[in-house]
DNA sequence: AGCACGCCGACT
DNA sequence: GTCGGCGTGCTC
């Protein structure tokens, strides 16, 4: 039987099963087998026969972990497509795709050999084992080595065995365990009417009791079955004396298994379309006659959630699966919320933040084809769930970046992927955005994607009007106040006096990005990262943000000594204080990585500023995905140009989208928003469009430019990134990768250079990028890479070097 | 990836 | 002298 192993190596791996193993064995299935000298995985089969190999003796398996299959056909082919598009193992797909308390580990534990006794045999680390087991019945390793006080305990342990002092054995933790719940039940000699009079009376003394039962039998009418909790708390009782009648027989307890996931509202019917939205509704149903994928370009609060729900709901009706994929960020908000109310408890949530119990729940939900499951709402991961019968996928805010994967490897696009995954399924699948990636919105123009447009505000909604503010002449009439513009100010006071909220967003957290001596212009840097610290000036201290190293703020410079540091650039942080400042009788909050750290620190803020307590909400990026507020009259970008000044091909595309975004948070309900843009270039095309919220003009000036300098949606790019934490090594390494790949692909290889952060946690990084000319096939590019990729690691200088390959790199 | 094996420098 | 560093090879 082959199987394949959740990690990086390329090849699938033979295990021996008996024959009834192979009768009973499927295709997907999961079963524990044991790999190198001592650990074991979970691997999926992936194909059952009887070809034994010649070469090596094929290990037995160690356990068979399923009754049904939990990776279906599809999951496999789609696994299959990651692993070869995106350049990685099956392997490391399967790691990825599969919720990690599917995943089971081992661990070794050692026991005690019972007839063993001759203490004399043993030297001096050998007996403080021995006499460990003594006390304990078992320990593990990683408790020998605390024993021992080193790393290296293997030799003692195999000199241990050889000895007969000790055994050792695998064992396997199931990670998933189900939710259970105490349920209550009267015993059954109770029946009858007359045992129970008889029970009360017999309780008359013990009050609590008396009262427990009866409100038991006030819960025991509606038939359901009654949680020990609840009937506590109901009769006002404690544990105690639940305990002391289930002790005297009266009551029993028993164990039923819940589910983690519920949704326990009642669901509205979907709300009726505006014309616009019906229009919509019908030009796309209209596109997937003839096409697959349907483009939905909807501006902001255009409606497209109702759009989506109506087309939701016809699969619902025909008995399909629909998987509705978000970003990650916009996962905790609204939308949860509003899908709930059309589709109730047939939706289940996916994402990262779930618990991985409740990730489990839901896959087998899924699995099972569960009425509970029929709609799945998740961030990018949900496309790894085991669908049998999907019908669509809505991918909303298609353009967002964070549905590329990039960490660990697979480095996969959730959009793209699910359209592969579409595909297998011959499902539907609509990308919707107000702002959408060039990449989409050119297939939709080269009529590969339907499309469809949406652009009227839902209700009366007026499109916010958008100013831009030139920083240079304010700075030159002194109408600056530290980062604010007077315009911007008056704005602010304007909407405050209105009891309005305002948005000020500002890219980048922390007090100041660099601390800069004024006597000598030294400025502390990262010692493990090729950066300059930033200062937060809340904690007083300098923090990097890349390995998320931190030191106290210095007094004076660490080159010269003078005290005469001073902070550069701006962050929200310094916004935040600035603003507490000017306006000192508002409430000021503050939205970034840094205060949206722990579960529910981005919830708290949110539900803060819906609810009216926070006048004014500085944030980065955060602020652009997936919020609606209505009481925002006014949105502020305290400098639009730190975006543009970006050095990615893609910067001024997603400056827009971020502006665009951010802008779409203003003015809802009856009123016109109002966006004030602070810039030192007013006249930059990409500001003037973001003013005039011109997507076709900026669309068509940036196809020109990528046209001109060969970037995608024209040319396909790989990204190869070679990380040492030898300089030299990585640099030899990068100039012999640079000159194999030139010899192969001329001119279309780019590089090599070193990226703006040059080095992270010590290691040094090198890029390479290979642009791929429309018309040269894809896999053959693939196939010549991976060919070169074989060589370099063969040579031995070059083998220590992490090398990465990231396929359609954002 | 993890882990064992084997070869080198820096310490009780 | 040993301990732990890292480079190398292998895992059915």
């Amino acid at each position: 039987m082959d199987v394949v192993l959740p990690i990086p190596i390329q090849k699938a791996y033979t295990y021996a099963v008996t024959e009834q193993e192979a009768a009973f064995l499927k295709k997907g299935m999961r079963v524990a087998v044991s790999f190198g000298s001592n650990s074991i995985y979970t691997a999926i089969v992936l194909e059952i026969h009887q070809n034994a190999p010649m070469l090596y003796e094929a290990k037995e398996i160690h356990q068979i972990l399923d009754e049904t299959p939990i990776v279906s056909e599809f999951q496999l082919k789609h696994w299959e497509w990651i692993s070869s598009y995106y350049m990685c193992s099956l392997g490391e797909v399967f790691r990825a795709a599969l919720p990690s308390a599917l995943l089971l580990e081992s661990e070794t534990v050692i026991y005690k050999n019972q007839a063993f006794d001759d203490e004399s045999l043993l030297n001096d680390e050998e007996f403080l084992i021995f006499e460990a087991l003594q006390h304990q019945s078992q320990i593990t390793i990683q408790q020998v080595s605390d024993i021992l006080g080193k790393k290296k305990v293997m030799p003692i342990i195999n000199q241990l065995i050889k000895k007969s002092v000790i055994y050792i054995k695998e064992e396997i933790y199931e990670q998933y365990k189900p939710k259970l719940e105490k349920y209550v039940r009267l015993h059954a000699k109770y029946s009858d009417d007359q045992s129970l009079q008889k029970l009360l009376s017999e309780l008359s003394n013990a009050k609590k009791q008396h009262l427990a039962v009866l409100t038991f039998f006030q819960l025991n009418s509606s038939k359901k079955a009654i949680k020990a909790k609840d009937l506590e708390k109901k009769a006002g009782i404690s544990s105690a004396v639940l305990k002391a009648l289930v002790e005297k027989n009266v009551f029993e307890l028993y164990q039923l298994q819940v589910d983690r996931i519920s949704f326990d509202g009642s669901s509205n019917s979907l709300k009726s379309l505006n014309e616009f939205q019906e229009k919509a509704f019908s030009e796309i149903k209209n596109e997937f006659k003839e096409k697959e994928i349907v483009l939905l370009h909807g501006i902001t609060s255009s409606g497209k959630t109702e759009v989506y729900s109506k087309l939701i709901d016809e699969q619902l009706q025909a008995g399909k699966q629909v998987l509705f994929l978000l970003p990650e960020i916009a996962l905790t908000t609204q939308i949860i919320t509003r899908l709930q109310t059309y589709f109730g408890n047939q939706i289940s949530v996916f994402h990262s933040k779930y618990s991985m119990n409740e990730r489990v729940e839901v896959w087998h939900n899924v699995l099972d084809n569960k009425p509970k499951a029929q709609i799945i709402l998740g961030a990018r991961s949900a496309i790894f769930l085991p669908f049998s019968n999907l019908g669509l996928i809505v991918v909303d805010e298609e353009h967002e970046t964070s549905y590329k994967q990039f960490d660990p490897s697979p480095r996969y696009n959730a959009r793209d992927a699910a359209i592969v995954l579409a595909k297998m399924h011959q499902a539907k699948i609509i990308l919707g955005s107000a702002t959408p990636s060039l990449e989409s919105y050119f297939n939709a123009k080269q009529q590969k994607y339907g499309f469809v447009s949406l652009h009227k505000r839902f209700g009366e909604v007026k499109m916010p009007k958008i100013e831009l503010i030139d920083l240079k002449e304010k700075q030159h009439k002194k109408q600056l106040k530290g980062h604010f513009s007077d315009t911007l100010l008056q704005y602010i006071q304007n909407a405050l006096d209105q009891k309005e909220q305002v948005i000020l967003f500002q890219n980048r957290r922390g007090f100041s990005p660099i601390v800069e001596c004024t006597s000598c212009g030294f400025s502390p840097q990262c010692p493990n990262c090729d950066v300059s610290l930033t200062y937060h000036k809340f904690k007083q201290e300098l923090r990097c943000h890349y390995c998320s190293y931190q030191r106290a703020m210095p007094n004076s410079c660490g080159a010269c000594g003078s005290n005469t540091l001073d902070t550069k650039g701006f962050g929200t942080e310094q916004i935040e204080l600035e603003l507490k400042a000017l306006f000192p009788d508002y409430v000021i909050g503050r939205m970034d990585l840094d205060t949206t750290r722990g579960k529910f620190g981005y919830q708290k803020i949110i539900g803060a500023f819906e609810a009216r307590e926070i006048d004014i909400l500085v944030g980065t990026q955060m602020l652009s995905k997936g919020l609606d507020f209505d009481n925002v009259s006014l949105v502020g970008i305290l400098n639009a140009d730190n975006m543009l000044n970006f050095p990615d091909f893609r910067a001024y595309e997603r400056a827009y989208q971020i502006m665009v975004q951010v802008s779409g948070r203003s003015g809802r309900a009856q009123k016109q928003g109002n966006v004030a843009i602070q810039t030192y270039n007013p006249e930059h095309p990409i500001l003037q469009q973001v003013a005039s919220t011109d997507y076709e003009k900026m669309f068509h000036e940036q196809l020109q430019e990528r046209l001109k300098f060969k970037y995608p949606p024209y040319f396909r790019l790989i990204k190869i990134t070679l990380k040492h934490k030898d300089y030299t090594k990585v640099d030899l390494g990068i100039n012999w990768l640079f000159k194999t790949l030139q010899g192969v692909f001329g001119e279309h290889v780019l590089g090599p250079s070193a990226p703006s952060v040059s080095r992270i946690r010590n290691q040094h990084i090198k890029n390479l990028v290979i642009k791929i000319p429309p018309k040269q096939s894809l896999s053959a590019t693939k196939k010549q890479l991976q060919k070169i990729r074989n060589t370099f690691e063969a040579v031995k200088e070059f083998r220590s070097i992490r090398f990465v390959i990231d396929v359609d790199a954002y």
